[in-house]
DNA sequence: GCCAACGTTGGC
DNA sequence: GCCAACGTTGGC
């Protein structure tokens, strides 16, 4: 299966005369976005979300994305918090969100939705995440952003050129999802992994906050919920020193 | 670059 | 539906 991490939107087009990304070198294109974007302010329509049906209840998230360059066939899926903040209105769809399976423990259960594809469909307008930067020299958390668009149809899967491809997903019933996510802030210091997992370590001796941190106990998982507890208190690590 | 953890596949 | 083999993720 293909990484379930962000790379950016808009890959099929070729490279165009649009193809100024922040390095410059990406053949990758601009996101499309924008057209997608301009829900932010607008409420009128009670998302399907706002029933909240689901079993997601969690309002905060945590979102992996490779911060240095990899090609993957071909195409580069870096995607840095800084590459966010170029985007047009510092916006971009979570795209290649590709995980099928659903592990819990040692119970193997096959949903007919993957992990990460329902936890992308129960985030909700205005929610918050903390950006990730995964496979690089200092892991952690970069900043934050917010869901401005709940999830709609992942079009990299109908693109044949794309690496998230997907040639059994169908126009008329797609089987992946991504969301918009914009830029929010970065975090007043990066929150490196390493500390991170010295809290959930203690965490787990003392019943802290981090003790169940889905980035330690499901740590393939390239969407993540918070708790309430554990957003908070990773959030208070921001105005201490490092650990 | 290595490799542990864990998700996915396919034979049965 | 089980599970061994394989492939991928992602920290180190």
């Amino acid at each position: 299966m293909p990484r379930p991490r962000k790379r950016l939107a808009g890959s099929a087009e070729p490279a165009g005369p649009d193809n100024k990304g922040p390095a410059g070198k990406r053949t990758k294109t601009k996101n499309p976005v924008g057209a997608s974007a301009q829900v932010v302010n607008s409420s009128p329509q009670k998302t399907s979300a706002s029933k909240t049906c689901g079993k997601y209840l969690s309002s905060y998230w945590l979102m992996k994305s490779e911060a240095e360059s990899r090609l993957e066939k071909g195409v580069d899926v870096k995607f840095s918090i800084e590459d966010l903040k170029a985007q047009p209105k510092q916006t971009a769809c979570w795209d290649g969100v590709r995980n099928y399976q659903w592990v819990r423990r040692k119970v193997v259960v096959y949903s007919p939705l993957g992990q990460a594809r329902n936890f992308l469909r129960a985030m909700k307008l205005e929610q918050e995440a903390f950006f990730y930067h995964s496979n690089c020299k200092e892991p952690g958390i970069a900043g934050l952003v917010k869901i401005v668009k709940e999830a709609y149809p992942d079009h990299t899967q109908f693109e044949k050129n794309n690496p998230h491809y997907d040639p059994s997903s169908k126009e008329d019933n797609p089987k992946w999802s991504m969301v918009d996510v914009q830029f929010v802030r970065m975090m007043k210091r990066f929150i490196t992994l390493a500390e991170l997992k010295t809290h959930h370590q203690a965490h787990k001796a003392t019943g802290g906050p981090l003790k169940n941190m889905a980035l330690f106990s499901r740590q393939r998982l390239s969407i993540q919920p918070l708790t309430q507890e554990e957003f908070d208190f990773i959030l208070s690590l921001e105005e201490k020193e490092p650990s």
